[in-house]
DNA sequence: ATTTTTAAATAACATATGTTATATAATATA
DNA sequence: TATATTATATAACATATGTTATTTAAAAAT
């Protein structure tokens, strides 16, 4: 009983979500996600709280979207799709990257700390890092996040050299993967 | 004739600028100077026409202060120093380097283009960089620059390790440009 | 067909902020 | 000392935004 609903949770943050992408997250308002759906805010208050409960949902959703992008990198090898997959985000979603660099309390906070054991576990697994003590491969993959985040704040404030192609990219962090790992190899005269 | 000037325009600066660092850039308002300064904005609209005026000294005053701490840190290797000033302007000034990531539009942008020339000069005469091309010279050059970014964007968010010091974040920039520099002489077999 | 339910629209209210017009009062000058 | 100047305060206005109360009307239930 009642009419048909015509603006729906999901198409509210589908909206959300581009807003966010072409005018960075500050620029959303209960006024604007409206008038781009074309209704009146009504629909927004009847799904959400507030605004705030709304951009906890655009999160989720963006949460969301960057798990999607890591699921399809997947080769097995954590410590490489990480890597490109939090590179891929950077590109394509580029506003909302650069919003989630200042708000990283949630986000990035925390992130670090859990995937830092799973990932050395996934390293003492790969043959090329055969030899390293715990605290050396420790050291190679804060170098790689380090030079992994740099790689994902330039290629997303389009900073990088012109003409710079995502397959640049990821060569260039391959290059520096092997960089720092032989250099380790020689620092222990393996 | 009048009353004595009891708030100046680097009185107004200085007061936006501690504003940008505890809360951010956005969120400077006119009333907030004004309160803190112990004011109204009388006198902020005296010495800015409006408020675009006002955040547009701001950057000025930030440039100058990111200026500053180059001059402080010279030691004559601008391929070096920059790295360490910029660091040290992301670890002491982190709320607005964070904001500067997001509008990179004026500050970071063109930058890389305008030094990049100079730098590969300086780079050409450093006798640890002999024997180079200018293309190698180039990739060395934006790995440490995207290392050197990582490195500040992790500091300023403080998602580096627990007990990380500056020290520390000086010895991985060292430590990642050897790697990188040995890394690229062994490729050219030396 | 009438009534009930409820999604959506509308409009109002509250607050925050930029901005400006006017009033106040401190200081220099005559 | 009286006057002119002007730095500052005050208050009002405009706009943007979050939020809510009320109205409207579409669909289901009777």
């Amino acid at each position: 009983m009642g009419p048909k609903v015509k603006f729906t949770k999901e198409q509210i943050i589908d909206t959300a979500f581009k807003i966010a992408q072409t005018e960075g997250i500050d620029s959303i308002t209960m006024r604007k996600i409206a008038e781009k759906m074309g209704s009146s805010v009504a629909p927004i208050y009847v799904n959400f709280k507030n605004v705030d409960e709304l951009k906890e949902a655009l999160m989720e959703r963006i949460i969301s979207v960057s798990r999607q992008i890591l699921k399809e990198e997947s080769t097995g090898n954590p410590f490489h799709d990480i890597g490109i997959a939090s590179l891929r985000f950077a590109v394509e979603y580029s506003v909302i990257f650069r919003d989630l660099v200042i708000k990283s309390g949630k986000y990035m906070q925390g992130y670090d700390e859990k995937m830092m054991p799973a990932l050395i576990e996934e390293m003492q697994k790969d043959p090329a890092l055969n030899g390293f003590t715990v605290e050396e491969l420790k050291t190679i993959l804060l170098k790689m996040r380090i030079f992994q985040v740099g790689l994902s704040v330039l290629a997303a404030n389009s900073l990088l050299p012109k003409e710079y192609t995502n397959q640049d990219m990821i060569d260039i962090l391959s290059s520096t993967a092997d960089d720092v790992i032989m250099s380790a190899k020689m620092r222990r005269g393996l």
